[in-house]
RNA sequence: GCCUAGAUGGCGGAAUUGGUAGACGCGCUAGACUCAAAAUCUGGUUAUCGCAAGGUAGUGGGGGUUCGAUUCCCCCUCUGGGCACCA
């Protein structure tokens, strides 16, 4: 009987579908443990080998632990709102539900073949009106709440609307305007309007304004991806900055939340690193610089108020509100200039420009503590949504400021004497200053709290904590989305009430944005009379508690019960990339903060560990193309001709071989293609790039599927390398997983003999094989180490066949082991030995240290370090003994050979090491 | 530019805590079986010198710590991911 994979995993397949073998109740006696995929966006191009990864190796966790006796919750689902859909909405006229859907069916199609035990009774996707019900209940939570200060939480912002009422905001200063004051008696004094906008900046989701980057010929808002060197990516036409009305969520207020969290949770430390530089906390100083000739202060924010005797400038983001104020007339024009050259460039190419760009406004500022006048430069390098939009530049101690001054022959203050060499800036703090007043002869780190304490005496200043991230953009003009739940009436937001919702996204003729850079949402009547917001929220919305709702996905009265949140809990092991590392990860850790101090969930981080896997690359290849011909030159021979690089189809090359009769037939463009051959081969050229459909570099799981089977596929996939790893995705080693399955199946099965497995008693030497593989493939297995748990069973297997062991007392256990990676396959032979039940529910094989001890080792004998000989000596062998033994031995004696030993180093149970 | 990860044979990778570098697999190669092919099985496969025994070098480059470094420290090069409206 020969291994027919398809044949098994279809027939398996329906059968624990059948039985329902993976759906999960919400009560069980036993521990509960909650595995977690990031859901998909499900794109038109479909899955390609890159998504399996992370999902593979869930599953496979997802089973081992289901083996050891857990309740195991596995779901998957979709985050189907997004800007792919609208755009092809756009250009197709497609409703983006349509096509979603499609892409969803497909998905589901391709997840299916490889097998995965997912619940699919508790699927979501993020564009059911079921599903965004519940993302705009939760926005209603933020929005009616604030952030207390002293407590640090979230609260109903009625609680603030008591406290005004009695006591004003002495207590409760305002997050977005720190000088807002009011009492009681002026609280109840405004008007309704009034009051909304006061509360507007306390809220947790909040409007604000806030630029975008807008496109002027097109009418729309554009993301950064679609933006390129300052033109929009379809069409080529200039971008700007434009400042609409956008909702956030007050995110800086949870700062210190989202990092002392990172403490309690097991991610990687490279991505509790990335989370807190993202939110990037820093103590500092507001000061505020008298501006010459004006009625008014620059505020800078510095983290080294000690350096403000070395301030040679100060340099106010191209945005900044006093630029236009304090321009002189002598000044204006190149000023303007250089506001617009800003203007046309994204917030990126402004971080990471080389090129050093800038002018000089014309105004001065007054030092307060030396009376010098500093001049008030512009440039990019200054962000304006970062401190106050504005530094005092100290060229001796910050690199950038040093090498503006450079550029622009600003002359450089000293005032850390020897620490500055002239050539480069030092931004040491442990200098002694100079050149510094009252501060000469201080070490820098102590001079800082001698001039915030000086500062504050002036009344000019004061030491401030802040917080590198800004508040989160939560609104897009786009369609495909969720609405939010308000109306704006008389420059008012009126929230709707909880049974309003679902607030129905509309039908809308056509896709194309609004009016004014509103959204396409403006373009319909009927919404805008009923005066509903017209931006929707952003993709990562329902992506922020998704992990919620598969806890209680058919939950009509409420997002999740918070019975079965307490539950099911924390999610235990959550597999997915890294660049979700501050967006996706950042936000869901917010809305979780926000539910749980608002008393709807009992815990206030989602994820207890983050498993990142690595990105599969795609290894593309290329033709060359003789210009303005048909003429194909192979890859070596390219020096000869002027050609032109194309990508070709990945599946039509064999290693670096084309295939020239399928490149013919692929477009009618090649049809008549020659080739210039070398060794009578086409050789295509290689990159490895990101797997997209563009670049023709795309592997689809379904082909690899049909033809060696999901069983071969997954394993194969684990089998590549560390899941944590990125690496570009080769098929050519799947034949060797395949081997290994088709020599597996022949322990059961003969070609020529038929059925050879056999019910006898174990041998010493195969329980010792058995017993070796569940140590190692249950530890393996337990620290994600699969690649390694797949090479376990292959040398496993081995050893067994070379045993010539076929018995079912061994194989049974082997069976279980591979469950969690080759399910179909186990499931069928396990079967074919007369097992009871289903081997997904079976128990994982017990470790029995007995079997495999060992009573001596051969130990490797260095000598100064390098291996010469080895010897076997019994494990328990005493330190005298094994010096006796070693040098007593003819292969050491004949390097040691008259020399005086120094030293000898024994590690029991690892190697000796003589020293000469 | 900033943050972050990584670099080991022809290739993917292994070496879990500083202790035999190259497990396992691919590829290549020789052989067995076969009319032949496929499949399968057996052997070889880091480089270099050597008939061999064996020696020497070797984990991106340069330095250091150590009896011993792929592993720890410093400097450099290159590559992947992220940088706030892609998901």
């Amino acid at each position: 009987m020969e291994y027919q994979f398809r044949a098994i995993e279809k027939k398996w397949q329906a059968i624990w579908n059948e039985q329902k073998a993976y759906q999960v109740s919400n009560v069980s006696d036993k521990p509960k443990f909650y595995v977690l995929d990031m859901f998909p966006y499900p794109s038109g191009a479909g899955l390609h080998v890159g998504h399996p990864l992370g999902y593979i190796a869930s599953d496979i966790y997802s089973r081992f632990k289901r083996l050891k006796g857990f309740n195991v919750l596995h779901p998957m689902g979709y985050d189907a709102f997004g800007l792919p859909a609208e755009q092809y909405a756009i250009e197709h006229g497609v409703h983006p539900l349509k096509s979603t859907h499609g892409n969803i069916d497909n998905f589901r199609k391709q997840l299916d073949n490889i097998g995965f035990s997912y619940d699919w009774d508790r699927e979501v996707r993020t564009c059911d009106a079921s599903y965004y019900k519940w993302t705009q209940w939760i926005f209603l939570q933020l929005f009616n709440s604030y952030f207390d200060r002293s407590s640090a939480k979230a609260k109903n912002i009625s609680e603030l609307v008591s406290i005004f009422e009695t006591e004003g905001n002495g207590n409760n200063l305002c997050p977005s305007d720190a000088h807002l004051k009011f009492t009681a008696a002026d609280w109840k004094a405004f008007s309704e309007k009034e009051q909304q906008d006061i509360l507007m900046q306390y809220r947790l989701a909040f409007c604000g304004y806030g630029e975008v980057n807008w496109c002027e010929a097109l009418g729309t808002v554009l993301a950064n991806d679609e933006v390129i060197n300052g033109f929009s990516e379809r069409g080529g036409h200039p971008v700007e900055k434009k400042r609409l009305r956008q909702w956030y969520l007050r995110i800086t207020e949870y700062a210190d939340r989202l990092l002392t969290g990172l403490d309690t949770i097991q991610f990687s430390d490279a991505m509790k690193e990335m989370q807190s530089n993202w939110i990037g906390k820093s103590y500092g100083a507001e000061i505020d610089f008298a501006i010459h000739n004006y009625e008014g202060a620059l505020k800078v924010y510095t983290t080294r108020p000690d350096t403000v005797f070395g301030v040679d400038f100060m340099v106010v983001a191209p945005e900044h509100a006093l630029i236009e104020k304090i321009t002189p007339d002598t000044h204006k024009t190149v000023v303007a200039e250089y506001i617009a050259y800003v203007k046309s460039r994204s917030e990126r190419e402004r971080i990471a420009e080389k090129k050093i760009t800038g002018c000089f406004t014309g105004a001065y500022v007054v030092n307060p503590f030396n009376q010098k006048l500093i001049p008030i430069w512009i440039s990019e390098y200054v962000l304006a949504g970062y401190g106050t939009g504005a530094i005092m530049a100290v060229p001796c101690g910050d690199d950038r400021d040093f090498k503006f001054a450079q550029h622009f022959n600003i002359p450089i203050t000293n005032i850390i004497g020897d620490a500055f060499d002239g050539i480069e800036a030092n931004p040491t703090k442990e200098a002694i200053l100079t050149n510094s007043d009252f501060l000469n002869g201080i070490v820098q780190k102590d001079a800082i709290a001698i001039v915030n304490e000086k500062i504050v005496a002036l009344g000019i200043g004061q030491s401030k904590v802040n917080f590198r991230m800004r508040d989160a953009a939560f609104s897009r003009q786009r369609y495909w989305g969720e609405p939010f739940p308000i109306k704006w009436i008389n420059g008012i937001a009126y929230p709707l009430s909880e049974n309003e919702l679902p607030l129905l996204l509309p039908e809308v003729d056509n896709y194309s944005p609004g009016p004014d850079g509103q959204g396409p949402l403006a373009n319909i009547e009927s919404w805008v009379a009923e005066n509903y917001e017209t931006n929707t929220m952003p993709g990562y919305a329902g992506s922020s508690w998704y992990f919620l709702r598969y806890m209680d996905p058919h939950n009509m009265g409420a997002f999740c019960d918070r019975k079965v949140s307490d539950y099911w809990n924390q999610v235990d092991l959550y597999i997915g990339g890294t660049e979700h590392a501050v967006g996706h990860l950042l936000y869901s850790r917010l809305w979780t903060k926000v539910l749980f101090d608002l008393g709807h969930i009992g815990f206030d981080e989602p994820f207890k560990k983050l498993l990142n896997q690595g990105m599969i690359q795609g290894s593309s290849r290329f033709v060359y193309r003789q210009r303005g011909t048909h003429v194909y030159v192979s890859a070596s021979l390219i020096g000869n001709y002027e050609v032109d690089q194309l990508h070709v189809d990945v599946n039509m090359v064999d290693g670096l071989e084309l295939d020239t009769a399928a490149f013919k037939k692929w477009k009618p463009d090649f049809a008549n293609a020659e080739f210039i051959l070398e060794e009578g081969k086409y050789i295509c050229g290689v990159e490895v790039e990101k797997m997209s459909k563009s670049k023709f570099n795309t592997v689809n799981p379904d082909d690899l599927v049909e033809r060696y089977g999901a069983d071969t596929f997954r394993m194969y996939e684990m089998f590549l390398g560390p899941v944590e790893q990125s690496k570009p995705w080769d098929t050519k080693g799947i034949e060797g997983v395949h081997r290994f399955l088709k020599k597996f199946w022949r322990m059961f099965f003969d070609e020529m003999k038929g059925k050879v497995w056999v019910d006898e008693p174990a041998t010493a030497a195969e329980l010792k094989i058995l017993h070796k593989a569940i140590k190692k493939i249950e530890e393996d297995t337990e620290r994600y180490s699969f690649n390694t748990a797949v090479s376990t069973f292959m040398i496993c297997i081995n050893e067994l066949y070379d045993l010539g062991c076929h018995k079912k007392e061994v194989l049974s256990q082997v069976l279980i082991l591979l469950t969690p990676y080759a399910p179909h396959f186990a499931e069928e032979l396990w079967k074919v030995l007369g097992n009871e039940g289903l081997v997904i529910n079976a128990t994982y094989p017990f470790f029995e240290a007995k079997y495999v001890l060992e009573t001596s080792k051969e130990y490797p004998i260095s000598i100064n370090g390098k291996v010469r000989t080895n010897i076997a000596m019994a494990f328990d062998a005493t330190e005298a003994q094994v010096h006796e033994i070693v040098l007593g031995s003819e292969a050491v004696q004949k390097w040691i050979e008259g020399k005086e030993i120094k030293k000898l180093i024994f590690v029991k149970g690892k190697m000796v090491n003589i020293v000469l």
